[in-house]
DNA sequence: TTGCGTAATGTTTACGTAAACATCAGCTCG
DNA sequence: CGAGCTGATGTTTACGTAAACATTACGCAA
């Protein structure tokens, strides 16, 4: 049975059964406090009996506000990226604004892809880029004027609002935490190149070696794939003085560990391993993973926050807002053997 | 620099700037034929000066149409979901509709979450669930009438339009693969009770071990977790003829692999398991894992074929599509050691 | 009792778009 | 050479809502 166009309750026709006006109809639903109990009822009534649901276009024309943030991202494949457009979905919802997906991901390069219409028309009130703006810059979708947004993995403080986990302290937790053991370095495998995450991260390791004194071995350049971090790790195990390695995050650390079982070096008691992003499935791997935990929960949340204040309070701000990370110490990380007490 | 309202260019302003009415106007952004080149040139370059954006909302007002698709989930953080929600928006995308996230996380219960409203209010032209309905159903979360619905992990065939993976055949892979390979019976670590891939997985287990005319082992309860995975395989690690194990999904095969490693039963030289997932890390794991590969991107893809149909040709279909499963066979799983031909 | 203020409700209007209908010019054909 | 047609464009209207303004009725103070 198929029932193409159901006929659309609006207003007037509460307004016609509870024998008021369709004004009177609206300041029920908004809630107007000048509305007499009796008259009210009637129309709650009325609205119940005709299964009156308010039609969100009519209204977002009629104010200008959509009350609806677009989030722009790559992919979801990366748990970072689905945790945080997960906590921004939630944290949205309970400022009543609703969260429209806009996927960059883009297949067939040329096709005008229907949902960045959503941008090029005005149908949201503020965006959210979980992604390395200058590859936005790349990609064919480019920002409208007049939009507000607030970014994540960028270091586009200088333009817009970002919101990132203090990615530089989250290295630098890692590779003290290694030094602190009493390893003499520690060995680095990277993400891509072009994401900001990555570049911060091994920007921070060097520096932290740097600062202690150390030298800072050649990094290893991975994808944030496990793959990667496999293959990574078939070179480290083949470093003889390798005993500590720092993976930008926790899906390359397990490639390595992988790496290293199969060579037979042990973790932690030859080579210790840390992560970042403390995944759930971190605490599980062989060892359970020593990791640099992200708040992807708190990062969401400020991202909502950030674009709610832009566009609420008109308030246009660049600038960074950083969220801490710790350290959540596992069991892939111990003193290197020349220093184990038990020697 | 606040700019609260941007005066908003509408199509009356780019026809007053072209000359022509904004009904002409109209007629070159639907790209309508009876346009003439040059008043056609002439309206483009005033919307380009104008730097004039379609108003969605006036759109859909008119049309009744809002070329988005409204997605409940309860959470993101299975991979499953993240990634048919990501199938979901590219297809949508391709199709020229949005995807408005709705998620079912209901922290504080009874604050009316605006997000919930998209429902409540006429904001999307159909609706796609990834969670069972019996559980939507019990949330506070109603569905309205008159709305096109596409389910994900539901056995609702009867009610809505069903669209899933192959529960019960990936299963029985799992189990025929490693009865295949001389295991007596195959023991099981569930998922959710309360989830119907979980359930489907399970009888199919059961089924699968009975039609060969095994005894099913009682099966050990999870959460999908991979902490659950690994206190099921503590107790496994002290069943002695505990061979074989089919974990409902990889993270909790992740669990038991640890829990095996760490009680010293090797895998798979003492005991194999299988996973069901196939997520991006499997390959990783210690040893790879032999696991249920589920096409993520082929569900989401009929759900919004699904649904689209729905909505644009009317057509309401009951009924469930499955989509085909395949076993990804890695080192996880191997002949058991009595009939090891080696010994 | 009259007049005025206020609370409750009704009427008008505009938001931006696009369907439906109206107009007009130019052209073909008998 | 004019009736009739076609193609290009303009005018009117309606979509559902809510702000702004208008109207009513009632109570209370002078």
């Amino acid at each position: 049975m198929s029932r193409p166009k159901a006929p659309r309750v609006s207003m007037a026709d509460v307004a016609r059964l509870a024998g008021v006006s369709s004004q009177t109809v609206s300041r029920v639903a908004n809630g107007h406090p000048s509305v007499v109990g009796s008259t009210r009822q009637q129309v709650l009534a009325a609205m119940k009996e005709l299964h009156y649901r308010p039609n969100s276009a009519a209204r977002a024309l009629k104010s200008g506000e959509f009350r609806t943030i677009g989030v722009i991202l790559f992919t979801l494949s990366s748990t970072g990226n689905s945790r945080t457009l997960e906590a921004i979905a939630t944290h949205a919802a309970l400022q009543g604004y609703a969260i429209t997906l806009i996927p960059v991901a883009v297949p067939t390069q040329d096709s005008v892809l229907g949902a960045f219409t959503r941008l090029g028309e005005l149908a949201v009130d503020g965006v959210i880029v979980i992604m390395e703006v200058h590859l936005l810059d790349a990609a064919t979708v480019t920002l409208p004027p007049n939009v507000q947004v607030v970014v994540v993995d960028s270091d586009a403080g200088d333009r817009y609002a970002v919101v990132d986990t203090d990615q530089a302290d989250g290295a630098r937790q890692a590779v003290a935490h290694l030094l602190g053991l009493g390893h003499r370095t520690v060995w680095h495998v990277t993400g891509p190149q072009d994401s900001f995450a990555s570049q911060r991260r091994a920007q921070a390791w060097r520096d932290t070696l740097t600062a202690a004194g150390r030298e800072a071995p050649p990094p290893l350049h991975g994808d944030w794939s496990a793959e990667s971090g496999y293959r990574a790790g078939l070179a480290l195990a083949d470093e003889p003085d390798c005993t500590a390695v720092f993976a930008a995050n926790d899906q390359m650390a397990l490639g390595v560990l992988r790496a290293l079982h199969e060579r037979g070096r042990a973790v932690p008691a030859d080579v210790s391993v840390v992560g970042f992003d403390d995944i759930p499935d971190a605490g599980s791997f062989i060892p359970p993973l020593t990791t640099v935990h992200q708040d992807f929960a708190e990062v969401g949340r400020r991202c909502v926050e950030g674009i709610l204040q832009q566009i609420d309070r008109g308030e246009t701000g660049p600038g960074t807002a950083l969220v801490p990370t710790r350290l959540e110490v596992r069991a892939s990380t111990a003193p290197p053997r020349q220093a184990d007490p038990r020697r």
